[in-house]
RNA sequence: UGGGGCGUAGCCAAGUGGUAAGGCAGCGGGUUUUGGUUCCGCCUACCGGAGGUUCGAAUCCUCCCGCCCCAGCCA
């Protein structure tokens, strides 16, 4: 079975994994806490990317090493962009993952009652007032990042009037962006988060769980800290960016009656090379109808990789191969790839597949004769075993696999030339057929008997050895080819995103040729087609029509030859 | 010019005062019925810079330089 997994190199005790292992390690064993209780915080506003993926497998990866345990809680505290779809789909992605959050599933939306009350003890503690400042004239009240802000006419309300203002303001009297309620801090904070942030706001809008039970909601800021306390989260992992948001965090968690205390880390969201990881981005791509949806293969979402054919197991190797850190990073995609093709070569059974078609007849081969060769399923697993192929005497095989005037190192099939077709015989490129265009449509070989199983007696062995399909057995099918959705490395750093989108990211092929044994696999099958690449079977195929999605190619040193000349 | 971070090979990343792990990419070679896999070797880092402390510093101190984040009633 898939017991072969082979870690690529021992694993580091956890506590010296990374440097949020070491501090949770030494709160266990300072006995500051019985269990760590980790959290990961989707907001619903979109499917979840590779950038998640980090942050998935950071969260369970610590519950999972320490004992403890980690929830999917959904951050669904702005209902203009939340939607009932991406709760689905967001929980989809981290079950595929390989992650179980048990029966701990919770939404930040679930507190809000009790958000609610603690609003009202900070105001009753002078800690809140209600603003009647608009949206922009808290901005030039604010200040900027050099100087300070100025308090709000509004600042020094009375408790009372305070608590009728926030009353009324849930009980809907009030207009969107009319008021807010915010805590009373500093307005001269160097730290921007400190010049008394707003806490919850006005929003007539339907929430996807709670409908339109309020219209008050709360900022990220006042939920996210009070939910981790209400859960008894013990460290609250989250992206560099809130490292400004802690003492502001810490400042709630201080003046509310919380039951708990929990402590915010932050490390390095990851960056991709060639990719943009940006919800707002990824959305435009789908609503422009640039790529065929959230889970287009060309996608850099859990979903779209998913469907392009990334195990599982890859995503989470590649999140232990990247490391967690404080420094902003760019990971090269190609370790990703390294990932990807090392599970893949592990458990993808191979098949043949010719991809773009040339017909070759064996013209020493009788015409009524057909034969089935044994092909071994996987040389990497034994017990993956072999099936039978047919073979006959026309057959296809890749384009790429003939030239008619070949430069010196390719080894491949040219006129005279003699190669081995995988597992069958050694044939001799003896005629080249052309059609009125000049172009190659047809070779005419000869096969040599002695060599039936791909071996010959005297021992010779050819340069090359080719894949091929039986013309009469072969099964017709859709191969989509994709590469990155951007041609270059660092998308967006010149142009506009849409113009960097490479126009090859998808190309199609058809008819291909599959070996018949390829007849009839269900959605989702991957297997190597052998020469070519990882292919997965796509969603898109029918009974009556197959598609493919090509995962990856094979590494190819070939290709790197031919582009040095 | 405010506040908060970060700087170790092309890219990730260990290293926590004793004289620089590992991985990816790249390069060269062996094995090979996938120009795949695998195996072997190479990639020889003035640890952002300059001073200082110390017998000894990537690790401690000082100054400087560079990069990232923050002025949403987004998260």
């Amino acid at each position: 079975m898939n017991d072969t997994t082979k870690p690529t190199e021992p694993n580091p005790p956890a506590e010296a994994r990374d440097f949020i292992r070491e501090i949770i390690h030494g709160d266990l064993q300072a006995g500051k806490h019985s269990a760590v209780v980790t959290r990961f915080p989707p907001e619903p506003n979109g499917y979840l990317h590779i950038g998640h993926v980090k942050a998935i497998c950071l969260n369970f990866g610590v519950a999972r090493d320490f004992g403890g345990r980690c929830h999917l809680r959904f951050d669904d505290t702005n209902p203009l962009k939340e939607e009932q779809e991406y709760i689905d789909a967001i929980q989809d992605d981290v079950r595929w993952l390989g992650f179980d959050w048990g029966k701990h599933l919770y939404f930040a939306s679930d507190y809000f009652a009790q958000l609610y009350d603690w609003a009202v003890v900070l105001i009753r503690a002078g800690k809140a007032y209600v603003d009647d400042l608009t949206a922009d004239q808290i901005r030039e009240y604010r200040g900027t990042l050099t100087e300070p802000g100025r308090n709000s006419p509004f600042r020094e309300r009375t408790v009372e009037e305070n608590l009728d203002l926030f009353d009324r303001m849930r009980r809907g009297e009030f207009p969107d962006g009319s008021r807010t309620l915010r805590a009373k801090i500093d307005m001269t904070s160097g730290n921007i988060n400190l010049r008394d942030p707003v806490l919850y706001r006005i929003l007539h809008a339907r929430h996807p769980r709670t409908g339109d039970a309020w219209c008050v909601y709360p900022t990220y800021d006042y939920a996210h800290g009070q939910s981790d306390a209400i859960e008894g989260v013990t460290h609250s992992l989250c992206t560099l960016e809130f490292e400004d948001h802690k003492p502001l965090y810490d400042w709630l968690i201080t003046n509310l009656p919380v039951p708990a205390v929990p402590k915010q880390y932050e490390f390095a969201r990851l960056n991709l090379t060639s990719t943009v990881l940006s919800k707002r981005f990824l959305l435009r791509l789908v609503n422009e109808r640039r790529v065929r949806g959230w889970d287009d293969p060309r996608m850099p979402t859990v979903s779209g990789i998913r469907r392009r054919g990334f195990p599982a197991e890859a995503l989470r190797q590649f999140a232990e191969m990247i490391g967690v850190a404080r420094r902003a990073s760019v990971v090269d995609w190609a370790m990703l790839e390294h990932c990807v093709r090392e599970v893949l070569n592990r458990t993808a059974e191979r098949r043949m597949a010719v991809l773009r078609p040339l017909k070759v007849v064996l013209t020493n081969y009788p015409e009524d004769r057909f034969e089935e060769f044994e092909a071994v399923n996987n040389p990497e697993d034994v017990g993956a075993g072999t099936r039978r192929v047919a073979f006959g005497r026309e057959l296809w095989i890749e384009q790429d696999d003939f030239m008619e005037d070949p430069p010196k190192k390719f080894f491949r099939l040219s006129p005279g030339k003699e190669v081995r077709l995988r597992s069958a015989y050694f044939i001799t490129c003896q005629e080249v057929i052309k059609n009125e265009r000049g172009e190659v449509v047809e070779l005419r070989c000869t096969y040599d008997p002695d060599t039936r199983g791909g071996s010959a007696p005297d021992g010779r062995s050819p340069k090359a050895t080719l894949h091929w399909v039986s013309a009469k057995h072969a099964v017709p099918a859709e191969v989509r080819l994709y590469d990155q959705l951007f041609g270059r490395p660092d998308p967006g750093a010149e142009n506009d995103l849409v113009e960097d989108l490479s126009e090859t990211s998808e190309t199609i092929l058809s008819p291909c040729w599959l070996e018949p044994s390829l007849g009839g696999m269900k959605v989702g099958t991957q297997v190597q087609f052998e020469r070519l690449g990882y292919f997965c079977l796509d969603r898109d195929s029918t009974s009556e029509r197959q598609v493919w999605n090509r995962t990856i190619t094979l590494r190819d040193t070939w290709a790197k030859v031919q582009k040095q000349t």
